[in-house]
DNA sequence: CCTTGACCTTCCCACCATGGGAAACCTCAA
DNA sequence: TTGAGGTTTCCCATGGTGGGAAGGTCAAGG
C-alpha cells in the first residue's frame, strides 16, 4: 500500500509518516522501483500504535522506546510500566504548572471590575514593583555572572503543546 | 545600563532580550555609539512585566497586546480582563487535555502487573486492533481525499511547553 | 499514443520560544 | 598594553507539525 493509504489507515498525515521515518521511528520502509514507499498491514499497525501513544502526549523518543519493548518478546512488563509511569509523572508536572498559572490568572481576573475605567488589578499585579527584588538588594555588584538568572519558567515542560 | 544588567534585573536572559526586541515586544532600545544596547529603569520594568506574563504562560503576542493596554491611559479594564479571560480559557483547555491523557495512561498502568513477564495491558491497549475502524469499512475506496485524517491531536494547544 | 489528474518524491520554509556557540568588537582596570 | 569579561551579529538546533514548489509516476480514458 502507498503512503496515502497508510496515512488514512493510521490517522497520521503523509508529512508525519515521512518525518517519523526520517527520525528512525519506522525502521523498514520498503520502496517500489520508482521510489514510492510501500507499507504493509503490519506497518499500519505500528503506525496506529504510534498515533495512540501521541494521543497520550508522548514525545517520539519515548514512543520509540515503547515500540522497542513492544517488539521485544523477552521484555518484562515492569519496563513498560516504568516508561508509562515516567510519562504520567511528567504529565502531572505539566498539569500542576498550568494549574498554578490558571489559578493565579483567575485570581487576578476576579479582582478586575472589567468596566470602562482604566484601573486594573491585573495590570497592577503584572507591573508590581515590590514583587521580586528589583536587583539583589546590596549583594555583590561586581563579579556576578548572569548564569541561572534567566532560566526559562518552562524548563521542565517540553513536548506536547 | 547594559543588556547584562537588564537581564539580571528582569530575570530574562540576554538571548531573550535580543529576541523580544527583534519581534517588536520592546519598541525603543537605545544604543551607545559603539552599538551597545542601553536599558533604562523603565525598560526593566516593562521586562519584568513581560516575565510575569510569561510565567502565566502567555504567548508573546498576547503579552504585546497587554503591554499596549498597560501603556494606554485610556484603556478600559474590560479589555484587559478579556485578554486575561481568553488566556484562562486556553489554559483550562490544555489542562483538560493533559488530564485526559494522564488519566488514560494511569488507568493502563494500573492494569499492568509490572513484573518480569512480557504480558502487558499497556502495550495491548496501544496496539489494540479493534480500537478505531481499521479502514472506513466499506466506504468509498476510490475518490477519497486524505483531508482531515491526520489532524494533530494538539491542534488547540500551543504556546507554553 | 497522449493527456489528465491523482498521487508520489525531495527539498526548503515557517511556526514558537529558547539555548549554544563562533567570530569579531568594546570597555575598563591592572 | 594587555587581558578578562561584556557585547554585537549570525547561524544552528530543538519538537512536531503544516505549507508549498518542482518534478517524477501511474492508471484510466480519449
Amino acid at each position: 500500500m502507498n503512503i496515502g493509504q497508510a496515512a488514512r489507515g493510521s490517522g497520521i498525515s503523509t508529512k508525519m509518516l515521512r518525518y517519523y521515518e526520517s527520525v528512525g521511528l519506522l525502521t523498514t520502509v520498503r520502496r517500489t522501483e520508482a521510489g514510492y514507499r510501500v507499507y504493509s498491514q503490519d506497518d499500519v499497525g505500528t503506525l496506529r500504535f504510534v498515533r495512540r501513544a501521541r494521543d497520550l502526549g508522548m514525545p517520539l523518543d519515548r514512543i520509540k522506546h515503547l515500540i522497542g519493548l513492544w517488539q521485544d518478546e523477552g521484555r518484562s512488563s515492569a519496563d513498560v510500566k516504568r516508561v508509562a509511569t515516567e510519562h504520567v509523572v511528567e504529565l502531572r508536572a505539566r498539569i500542576t504548572e498550568l494549574t498554578r498559572m490558571c489559578e493565579a490568572l483567575e485570581h487576578m481576573a476576579d479582582a478586575c471590575h472589567g468596566d470602562h475605567r482604566p484601573e486594573c488589578p491585573i495590570l497592577e499585579e503584572l507591573a508590581d514593583e515590590g514583587h521580586c527584588a528589583p536587583t539583589p538588594p546590596e549583594a555583590a555588584r561586581r563579579k556576578h555572572r548572569q548564569g541561572a538568572a534567566g532560566k526559562s519558567p518552562f524548563g521542565a515542560l517540553q513536548g506536547v503543546a
